[in-house]
DNA sequence: TAATATCCTATCAACTTAGTAGGGTTCTAA
DNA sequence: TTAGAACCCTACTAAGTTGATAGGATATTA
């Protein structure tokens, strides 16, 4: 399971998003919190560490906060997911950019369930590496505007 | 990740699996932890574990130990996750075995996050739920074979 | 230069993980 | 029937992680 830490950033990069999308500012870290309802120095340090990995950028000062470090659609889910829980993989020797060996088989090549958990790591990685942030946005709002419509039937 | 007591879990039922094969009689939790390296009194809250959960069952004094529940094709690698991790889904919200009411979207229907986390789970659950431990074993023994095999090339 | 906002360090309680220790109970083979 | 093998159970522990909070230092800009 992801982290409540992770969660946390998830939102907040999509209300991030939205914030840009319609000012073109920057948003502060006391705007996303009362937005978002997430704890405004846990939020803080969050946002920190997804600046540090170059997903956001900042700006200090008056009128300052953050913004994306890049456009939302360059923003892989994957890539958030993993600065803030490491591997996507299941099992260490089966991730690709956190690989370690595994102590518990004898030999990599012929551990049964090496071939079974790299199956399922590069499942996971194929969806969460294709969705960038941008994608949850607009999916997130075609959701909305149809469940809006729905009381007009 | 999965957690070192799962990994250990895992090993300790291919083990048992491949013995029971061999002599059709209960493994003792030594046997086991010396043949797999594993810690021995950990193993044994392990395995105890997997015995109330009815994936082994016991048989105690002179000559007993631990014997595999029911056929290895019918022992799902997702059962056993679940057993010792809990859910495989990323978040609470979209877990069949596990659900959780989602605290931090305001509404499950129109959240884009859980869509996509509802398609990781699916497609992790589909891998680990349909592959058994006879599988497992099997495809290990075919690769220890092949990879002998290529000594004589 | 004062207000604003990020940045940084330290601390914390609660929980989880990966075990270990030690004995109690139960079964069964001899 | 009884000794020993093996399971079963409770308690404990050290180390690490999680989910925060506190307080101030630093940078920016109106």
């Amino acid at each position: 399971m992801l982290s409540q830490k992770t969660r946390y950033a998830l939102k907040a990069l999509t209300l991030l998003s939205d914030y840009q999308k319609e000012y073109d500012k920057p948003m502060s870290i006391l705007e996303l919190a009362e937005q978002g309802r997430l704890p405004q120095k846990f939020l803080e340090a969050i946002l920190l560490e997804l600046k540090n990995n170059g997903i956001l950028q900042s700006k200090k000062g008056k009128g300052g906060g953050y913004f994306l470090g890049r456009p939302a659609d360059g923003i892989m889910i994957g890539d958030v997911v993993r600065i803030l829980e490491g591997p996507l993989a299941l099992l260490p020797c089966v991730s690709q950019k956190f690989y370690k060996r595994c102590d518990n088989c004898i030999s990599e090549e012929t551990c049964g369930l090496h071939v079974l958990f790299k199956e399922v790591r590069d499942s996971t990685a194929t969806i969460l590496d294709s969705t960038s942030l941008e994608k949850i946005c607009s999916v997130q709002d075609q959701l909305e505007k149809s469940k809006s419509h729905m009381y007009f039937i």
